[in-house]
DNA sequence: AATTCTTATTAAACTAGTTTAATAAATATT
DNA sequence: AATATTTATTAAACTAGTTTAATAAGAATT
């Protein structure tokens, strides 16, 4: 639970106390590659942490995978839009390859809430990075063209190109597989 | 600040000696049409609630506008991904009707979430909320067509119509005003 | 009431994507 | 190694927006 440990340490400043009471809840999980954390319909009450693997968050409009995020080491997550309105999911969490994670059940975050200060202040601010990285994402989608969301995931995130198939990296970045590759082929023929 | 002791209980339970405490430190202050709260460059250090009004937030994309919020009575504001970041901003806040806001510095917020847990509460229950918004905006952006997300503003915010012109609106979904226009003739012609 | 200024619509040419379908390339399976 | 399956590219026709510019409508000012 190193990981985890130092990325909780990464928000606030957690007493030894603190931490240890914070981590007896997290219990450690295995998922093979195509598994699935979770299904539309179901509610979700877990908070998840990547130790390793790559996970991806996906809707199916009109039977086609939307994918919204792809979670790799270090990501804490779970959907968090139903885990925190306490409805069913309308989305679907699969390793898309083999995967450890720690996980937390809501109430036992609460607990942990409950009885450190700054455990919630940990949830604060981790929920503030959440929103940072959303903003972002809100004005990407907003102000950049496709190529240039591409050219930026590129950049960004450089090694889930070797991971995840690039028809799920389309469905990412708002386009069809066809799309994207009209605009490799558009910035292969430039540069 | 009635309305403002309201919206915060509707996050958290917070008794009335940690209420007290924290609304000692809201400033009210009014801006007249047209007066900037913000501008690019600047740096922001308070968060703001609005009492009365409407506050355009927007940035300038190559010397044009782009309209990222409408700020009415009752909700909570500031440019938060500057705020959070402790950056200089990028972004404009720019009263569109005279207005009445309350004001709280950061440092101020920072003495009540040190005093109280339960105010420290409501700013990651308010943050989750900002969070669920941010959520949707993004899966309306992906999801939507401009079409749907102007039929889905009008029905959510019907008011904003009447109080903002067609292209703040415009900037707003995304749109030239052209393009709003000729939606809206689409739809007219449909129905 | 007339004028000016701002806002909204329309038209025409253009663009970056879409869909569908065929083909090519890469990967996995027997 | 051969075959089947999955993934990526290409082509062609289409679409919903864009830009620029002209016009019309509405609001504010003299």
């Amino acid at each position: 639970m190193e990981d985890l440990k130092k990325t909780i340490r990464s928000y606030a400043n957690v007493s030894d106390s603190d931490m240890e009471f914070g981590l007896q809840f997290y219990k450690k999980e295995i998922f093979r590659k195509g598994a699935h954390l979770l299904q539309a319909g179901q509610y979700i009450s877990d908070f998840y942490f990547v130790q390793r693997g790559c996970i991806s968050y996906y809707t199916l409009e009109e039977g086609k995978a939307q994918v919204m995020e792809f979670f790799t080491e270090g990501y804490f997550f779970t959907d968090l839009y139903a885990y925190i309105q306490g409805i069913p999911s309308e989305s679907y969490l699969e390793a898309l390859e083999d995967c450890v994670v720690y996980k937390i059940s809501k109430e036992d975050v609460q607990k942990v809430f409950d009885h450190s200060h700054q455990l919630e202040r940990f949830g604060r601010l981790s929920m503030q990075r959440t929103f940072v990285i959303n903003f972002q994402r809100i004005n990407e989608l907003r102000n950049l063209s496709n190529q240039e969301r591409y050219l930026q995931l590129l950049k960004k995130r450089p090694t889930l190109f070797q991971r995840v198939p690039q028809y799920l990296i389309a469905s990412y970045l708002g386009l069809t597989p066809v799309g994207l590759s009209k605009i490799r082929k558009r910035l292969s023929q430039k540069g």
